[in-house]
DNA sequence: ACCTGAACACCGTTCAAGT
DNA sequence: ACCTGAACACCGTTCAAGT
């Protein structure tokens, strides 16, 4: 029999996003994941063939878990109401997981096209209600672009012109849902 | 007398966006930027004192660039025409520059935040005339959001599920300014 | 003054050798 | 089967030595 396992790939996995978060990407190296889950940075390569793949396992696991909040604000024949709360949930997510929210759009797409259609399931399936099958892709892709730009910049501190970003977000939201619905 | 100079700052950040374009951050690599300005990589230390200072510059540069194009735009009385113009422009730039575009909001912003500010004055100028100063804040940080997201998500090719990004791009632009003036 | 080779500490990655 | 030290090619950066 040979040597027992010592880590995991979802505590590599964990590892990783605690230094994301604690030092940014250019933290997550390979031997920082590797003393961080108490291995040499060698053995990591048994599990996630290179450091692109483990950033990438990282990010598949985000979209899963923001899937889940989208699921979760999704609540029959409220299709505004359901959006709202969309939105408000994209938001803490983005500011619970500030790095790796980032990461998202920072890693070459292509590959997990798959959960990042999924993730954008609820929201279609909202909308698809709602607007029909035509109106509902430009719609969907106006609210994200929103959310998506508003969070990057608001991560980032861009909003430095004073006033309240929050009042900012509700505005620019339901500028949107008006338009929309 | 000393030894001639072989380059320059402005050819160095002309060589780093090059590599830029052609194969991302990553192959902006203090070798590579010296090799495309015929240098050897500790030169480049008597210019800029690091790389994030290069890419700093870089994006200095670029911020220039965007500000001049959302000048361009503007024409006294014209609110709406000034808008849609800057959005068109402000989506060629991102077009034209897509890896520098993307360094904007990639490098911790905090730095150029003069430059930033100055690149966003031309559209505070126009909502601050239509709107008055209160409800222009808002109304920019909404504009800007839906450009910055959707240029992103365009730019990185995540707008995957058929149907046209032109007609979307349009869509989302009319809904916001039809909300906002 | 600017340029350079050599050197340092750090990467990601491979691989033969251990158990 | 998994883990490791050693090694490779590459980074960013510093610095003494050249002209």
């Amino acid at each position: 029999m040979g040597a027992a396992a010592k880590t995991s790939d979802a505590e590599i996995r964990a590892g990783a996003r605690r230094l994301l978060e604690l030092h940014g990407a250019d933290g997550v190296s390979m031997a920082a994941v590797a003393e961080e889950v108490g291995v040499r940075a060698p053995s990591l390569y048994k599990r996630f063939a290179s450091r692109a793949e483990l950033l990438r396992a990282v990010t598949g696991e985000l979209l899963g878990e923001l899937q889940m909040a989208m699921e979760k604000a999704v609540r029959e024949g409220e299709a505004r109401g359901s959006l709202e709360r969309m939105a408000a949930r994209y938001r803490a997510f983005a500011k619970r997981n500030p790095r790796g929210y980032a990461l998202i759009f920072t890693y070459d797409a292509e590959a997990d096209m798959g959960a990042r259609l999924a993730s954008v399931g609820p929201l279609m399936g909202v909308l698809t209600t709602a607007l029909g099958r035509e109106r509902a892709l430009p719609a969907a892709r106006t609210l994200v672009a929103f959310l998506h730009g508003f969070l990057t910049m608001e991560l980032q501190g861009l909003f430095q012109m004073g006033g309240s970003v929050e009042e900012a977000f509700r505005f620019g939201l339901a500028t949107i849902l008006d338009g929309l619905l």
